[in-house]
DNA sequence: CGCGTGCGTTGACGCAGATCAACGCAGAAA
DNA sequence: TTTCTGCGTTGATCTGCGTCAACGCACGCG
């Protein structure tokens, strides 16, 4: 049980005897679809590693080799026009999974907003275990059918609706845990505070916004006491009705 | 952008005795994974219809009930705001499959831009041939993971281009048969004439502008000789670099 | 300590694209 | 034929958000 084989090029070693079977993401992850008298298989394939803050890990363009799975912290998602111009496609929390692209180079860059843990598997390997584990393919295709759902919704947002809109949907998404969490991950109750990991420029970013749009259209939601400020990285719910009305257009 | 406005659904009787293994759109489809010797197990679980032009045949919120693949013609997938504000999340043509979801309900209406077939697979017997073939499970993930490549890349237009960038970027994807045809389906060459069956209603908010800035910025490209306009619904492209440089953010 | 640097906020101003309005044209119906 | 209706184009004007600029504050460092 306790016994220790030496692993090829690893970013940093695996000390836990089942470190799978204890992964606290794993209800919420794709690897929920292995059963646990398997999991030595996936723990075999899996090289965990620590991304520090600001890091990135995937460039847009790069040969896309890896697949990745997130235990803890966060990840941005982007895409680069030449000139600078960045569009947050979305952030990655734990039990999201980085890097299914069909395609040989990755379509999209990934850098950490907190510090993060991940689960690294190479391309072939995980070939071979969505052979071994149909499952997998299943949670995958799920996973995907729900990232494809959200991706519609941000057009929607992006496309559409006002700057005071797209600010309300997205405390609103934070609240319910859409963006960070996985999908699945339904909380009974709405927290009324919530945080914000990543800068006004990672939020502008994301909603196709400038910051300083961003920064005055969350400090007129504050004037009228639709939500609170008590410090830049935590922002309080104060009327969710007229929030929730605000974000599907109404008003 | 326009207000919404649903209509009946043609049904149609399947007459034919092979019909998927003479279906011009299987080479394009998912259901290319389905070997021939397997085509009459399809074949018996796929309804064929015609749907004619502006007939809706998805509409955002009722029940998932079944999963289509578009074998010619070519649908308007869209969200809805309360106030009728639309944004166009794409367009299917033939080979397109739609109604993924994992949810209970459809996240997203439908509507044939031209008249169009498409065969309708009830959710259970979709799941019961996912069983039996885990290739067309396979095809299903390659073919979500390319629809989440180009959402994403639909997101950086929304957000960060401006109208003359996402029309650029809109004529060029059409010519190289990116929104029509399927993923997978490349051109050797890029034709120079394009046809655009959808309305200037529907390309605005496709790109998330509106029908007069469409418009304008099609004649101002059309002035400056970077495309002729023979018709509303067809477009030369004259200068393809020109268009390109545009369309990835330069200029 | 003083100084710099990064981040967020606020104000003044400008502009790309939205809005409002008019018109041309083709096809359909009478 | 005339009239109507839908679609696209064009012009005049407006405005939400971007741009440019200044400033406050917290934090780290010499």
């Amino acid at each position: 049980m306790t016994t220790f084989r030496a692993r090829p090029v690893v970013v940093e070693m695996n000390h836990l005897p089942d470190p799978c079977a204890h992964c606290g993401a794993r209800p919420f992850s794709v690897c929920s679809a292995i059963e646990d008298q398997d999991l030595a298989r996936l723990a075999a394939l899996a090289h965990p590693f620590t991304i520090e803050a600001g890091r990135s890990f995937i460039d847009e363009g790069d040969p896309a080799e890896n697949f990745y799975n997130v235990t803890s912290g966060t990840a941005k998602l982007f895409k680069l026009l030449p000139d600078g111009r960045r569009q947050i496609t979305g952030f990655a929390g734990a039990g999201h999974f980085l890097g299914l692209a069909v395609s040989r180079t990755y379509s999209f860059g990934a850098e950490a907003v907190e510090t993060m843990r991940i689960c690294r598997f190479s391309r072939p390997k995980l070939r071979v275990l969505l052979e071994d584990f149909p499952a997998l393919e299943r949670r995958l295709l799920e996973a995907a059918s729900n990232e494809l759902v959200a991706a519609q919704e941000q057009m929607l947002l992006l496309g559409r609706k006002t700057a005071r809109e797209r600010l309300a949907s997205f405390l609103l998404a934070r609240a319910e845990g859409q963006i960070m969490l996985p999908a699945g991950c339904s909380h009974a109750g709405r927290a009324e505070a919530i945080s914000l990991p990543m800068t006004r420029t990672d939020i502008a970013d994301y909603l196709g916004l400038t910051i300083e749009t961003v920064s005055r259209t969350l400090t007129r939601l504050r004037t009228e006491r639709l939500i609170e400020i008590p410090t830049p990285s935590e922002i309080v719910l104060r009327d969710v009705h007229a929030l929730e009305s605000l974000a599907s257009g109404l008003n």
